[in-house]
DNA sequence: GTGGTCTAGACCACG
DNA sequence: GTGGTCTAGACCACT
């Protein structure tokens, strides 16, 4: 079963895209794996306490996205192979690192000091 | 006179948001400087294609930041001192470094491989 | 449930501003009282022929009065009590009379013609 | 010449609507009278601090309402009579005492209240 | 020409 | 269905 546990909700994005932003880098990190098992909508919205059709959003991308299948109860569970993993690993990294590098050139600061930054917030995050 | 000119705008994110941290930018990075003269609503509307009142809307928020000075009648010119400018250095890069960490640090990926994907793609971009 | 049926829009006063001081007058008269359930915006907007925006522009002005209470995907009540009663009633009456006063002076004319003035128009309206 | 130094202008209503409304009640109290002569646009505007495209506005609605008359020169004078004094004294009267009432009746406060108030703020204006 | 404001309509998150 | 936000266009006072 997914935890989610770690997932803390700000106010600034919405939230389906905050809780599948969640499992995608849960995909990466290896915490969520094939066949996981997934909470039901009821149990996640009560859970997260948001309402029940914003989880349904979520859901319904993952399964646009192919990354779950919904049982013919209300179980769901991760449809993962490495072939998709690799994909959304490669759309994540590359989206970060790429957005911060060009917000952190446009203000004219040097890749030698950016890391020396990243080395200085990286424990504190 | 501000340039627009490296402005590219997605549609992700609203677009007075795109142009306050657009100028924003500029201002750590040191092409936008004391006294600059800001493009008029109806100038700036039309070279990047938007309503002026989104434009309106980002100039406002700058003035709001005492950031601009801007008075009916008359051109809008930014109003900066060191202290400001360090404030909003201090502000935007904190912010695009520490969620950059905490997104690669959710995909379980360390420090080091971190550095070394930012080396590969710091030219990319 | 609050009632619109006695207002009447003029297009002098920006719509908003009519909306406004129409639920602030109601106030201080007492047909608006705590926990009254307000419209909500398609359905005043429809009701009055306006804009759903120019309703909520009303409704935010309220909310930033802390005159009612309005959370999204639920309706919006009232949130009075006497002593915001009381300062609304006060800045509403000094403002009206005092208007009033003001432009019959600077006509030159008397408190006593103003009062009889007054007596005759007073059924009138 | 007519005389503006008992014009205050806010901020909260057009310029142009001020002007023309302080002249009209002078119109009525009998400070405005036949053939009386008005500033030129240019004098006026430097009085009052205010644009030299405003008090034309000005101008040219009380030209439009057949109250002024603008001679060859820049000169303008009051075209007044007994008639159209008549008319604006009802104009104005009706409308500042009629418009107090409404909004007094709106929040449910009897005649004889409003006569003390009237009583009470009548000096202090 | 300049900036400022009001109204309008579409879209989004949420219950 | 609810409220909240963004973009859009027209209009106004003013230089």
């Amino acid at each position: 079963m997914i935890s989610f546990e770690n997932l803390i909700l700000d106010d600034k994005t919405p939230i389906y895209s905050q809780i599948l932003m969640y499992i995608k880098r849960g995909i990466v990190s290896g915490t969520v794996t094939n066949n996981d098992e997934l909470p039901s909508r009821r149990v996640l919205s009560a859970l997260l306490g948001v309402n029940p059709n914003t989880i349904q959003k979520s859901y319904k991308m993952l399964e646009e996205e192919d990354l779950i299948e919904s049982h013919s109860g209300t179980k769901s569970y991760m449809k993962l192979d490495n072939v998709k993993i690799e994909k959304i690993k490669k759309e994540l990294v590359e989206c970060d690192i790429t957005d911060m590098i060009s917000a952190i050139k446009q203000m004219g600061i040097s890749k030698e000091e950016t890391i020396l930054l990243l080395e200085k917030y990286w424990n504190e995050v």
